[in-house]
DNA sequence: CCGTTTGTATCTATATTTGTTACAAACGGC
DNA sequence: GCCGTTTGTAACAAATATAGATACAAACGG
């Protein structure tokens, strides 16, 4: 959602998006999208101003926020979790297998974060335009499901 | 979790270990340790038997078995997700901002397996090992918080 | 044949996320 | 300076997912 957001800031360029009407094209409450553009303001991403001619733009070009940058933004800072509850500290794998996997999840992370660090929002756009023109198009054509699991 | 019990049943070897003593070294549930085993053995990761003698075991050496095969057998397959409601069709960027970002999910969800595929049991073993033996170690002493979000 | 263990169903508790209502603070236009 | 508008945030309800727990039939070995 965050990356719909941005997607559409970066489409109206430099007029100022209301959380209303962000929220209608996302299809959700406009409160859901401001706490979005909050923690996407607070990273720099984007800003905002109160008052009638208010709203929300970048507050940098499209091409210089990568999905790395949002991720960041709006996701907490671990994806994958360890146990819940700590393994019993008595078994001589329990003690240790938090820390290894800790390493694990960081190179997740990382690897992740390279992913979404070559993407841009501008990229992005540019993508949404192409795929708007043909409709025999891999991307939208595949997937039309996976309604599974967090957004 | 699942990794955890693997690295155990790797440790015992060809003595098969019950899920109530897997879950004792977890500090959980025996059900919930029965079944991960469960999704594992339908992945052809372990072997179980039932009866007096039964148990659980790996159904190959520990040095096959990868975390990647450990993720698609526990995991469903969609880590991250997109929006729990359908976008609004109406809008140029709602209509094909889902196909775009599975594009991108199944880029991040590539890269996932790739570092996955690249550790195996055994050297999740191998490094539990050596965390236990030196306690002036980078693995074990780092993290030690990160309770957030789906184990 | 009998005790043990898995596999699975069912239920509860807990955590997280989304959606919703409400409202103070900020801002621009008049 | 006032007034309507919009953000930022709090508070709460609803939906969803996960973990933990109890129960029990089926399978297996001695």
């Amino acid at each position: 959602m965050a990356v719909h957001v941005l997607t559409l800031l970066a489409w109206a360029g430099d007029e100022p998006l209301k959380s209303e009407e962000i929220a209608c094209s996302v299809n959700t409450n406009a409160v859901v999208i401001r706490r979005i553009l909050c923690a996407l303001g607070r990273a720099g991403l984007v800003t905002s101003q109160t008052g009638a001619a208010g709203g929300s733009r970048l507050a940098r070009p499209a091409r210089e926020i990568t999905l790395r940058d949002v991720y960041r933004a709006v996701e907490g800072q671990d994806i994958f979790a360890l146990h819940r509850q700590p393994p019993n500290p008595k078994c001589r794998v329990g003690v240790n297998i938090e820390g290894v996997l800790g390493d694990v999840l960081a190179a997740v992370g990382g690897a992740v974060e390279q992913v979404l660090g070559e993407i841009s929002v501008e990229s992005i756009r540019q993508s949404i335009k192409t795929s708007s023109r043909s409709s025999s198009n891999r991307s939208s054509s595949s997937r039309r499901q996976p309604r599974r699991k967090r957004a």
